[in-house]
DNA sequence: CGGCTAGTTGACTGCCCTCAAAGACTGTGG
DNA sequence: CCACAGTCTTTGAGGGCAGTCAACTAGCCG
């Protein structure tokens, strides 16, 4: 099953923001060095590290869900991305930490030393050439957030990030049209740089509009996957 | 003088977007190795790569600006770099090129083929180890960029922009409070996901404010350095 | 029930975009 | 040297999208 996630791909399309932090790494080597790290869980709300912290290892998500995330002096807040299981967390650090990782829910992680990874990667190249692909993927998707964030309105955003989380369900085998939402309303609302209002008020505008429905808050159906990917894509009108 | 360009730091602080793309590639080895590319020449508005080109060589700019941008169908426009003299074009990218680079002025450039570097990862693993760095430096930046338009107003977004300059020619030995504009302020607009007009009645904000003087409009001069460091950190008013 | 957190909805404001026109600079040709 | 075109930049007027502030609703748990 871990197989399936690390398999190495370019990535699909430009709405989707493929949403993890270092995301499917490919290779068995690596895999192999992952699958042996201490086994560590988190409850929801629990930091899994914070910014400031010194980097000492690099976490491979096995249950539940890491939200990546800045914050500014005066509150602000952005979301970089959440890691799903499969993702890896931490990679893109050296010497300290620059985001904070806590988990939305309860959550299983393996951590594994970074000394031991970059020893790993010095003996052996291949290694460091997977890693240099994960990193590549994970820079792919933070310019596609980029480009979401900077260019995409309310609708275009929230669209482009149901699209992509029903992109990520469909490749892990899970219903593409119907799921829960992991994360809360602000934590949406600072991954696409809007307020939990305008997050809220877009939601209910794309039920208004037959996209989606909500049974509840955090469960999301999708009625019109077309119609939800040409407004992500900015096709819409 | 390769070597000061490749010195290993972490970034300095939060509002400047340290503006490479692949910036600033530590270690002797990946510099040795990157000297002995070809060299070509690029005049203004010539492209290096663009969308969709297949991924054959990496890029190592000795002299000029090249400008990193992607498009979507409507025309909207992200640029998401811009590589100066020391920077790597080309390295986040698998496959095929997902961005366009575009020199800004007549540019010369070492070209690397990529088969060769990864050749050389594979054989030494400490280069790996290095492009991973380096990649994780760029994918800091990107966050960077992402934070600053997602989160900061206009004049916060020019602020950070304008000290980012003044970090990187701080960096090489130039004046830290006087520089000329290496690109347009469509160029500046697309990368602070902007429009020109609010790029320019900011510029004469801040001018009238007394933080900076503008001689031409390529001119910049920085007059409350402070003041404009505070306004990029979000800590004004 | 009360307290707490999360989410929704409404009214209003404001920042930035859009559209439009004029000014500044560059290069070309007469 | 000036005229002219083309590009880039500045400035102005007005409108819209999303933010702010505020009130209300819905769950959840003690």
């Amino acid at each position: 099953m871990l197989a399936t996630s690390f398999a190495l791909q370019p990535e699909a399309s430009a709405a989707s923001h493929e949403i993890p932090v270092s995301r499917t790494v490919g290779g068995d080597s690596l895999a192999r060095r992952l699958g042996t790290g201490q086994l560590r869980t988190f409850e929801a709300k629990d930091y899994v590290f914070r910014e400031g912290d010194p980097v000492a290892q690099v976490y491979l998500v096995e249950v539940g869900h890491i939200c990546i995330y800045r914050t500014l002096a005066d509150g602000r807040r952005q979301v970089i991305d959440f890691a799903y299981p499969g993702d890896i967390v931490g990679l893109g650090a050296m010497g300290e930490h620059g985001n904070n990782a806590q988990a939305t829910a309860r959550s299983r992680v393996r951590c594994v030393p970074i000394a031991a990874l970059q020893q790993a990667i010095r003996e052996d190249g291949r290694l460091g050439l997977k890693l240099c692909e994960a990193l590549s993927r994970e820079l792919t998707a933070s310019r596609e957030l980029l480009f979401t964030v900077s260019q995409r309105t309310a609708g275009e955003r929230v669209a482009s990030f149901l699209i992509g989380l029903s992109r990520r369900n469909e490749r892990i085998g899970a219903d593409r049209c119907e799921f829960v939402l992991p994360m809360t309303r602000a934590d949406i609302a600072d991954f696409l740089g809007l307020t939990i209002e305008t997050v809220s008020r877009t939601f209910t505008k794309l039920r208004g509009d037959g996209m989606i429905d909500l049974a509840q808050s955090v469960l999301v159906t999708i009625v019109d996957y077309e119609g939800l990917r040409a407004l992500a894509d900015g096709r819409s009108q």
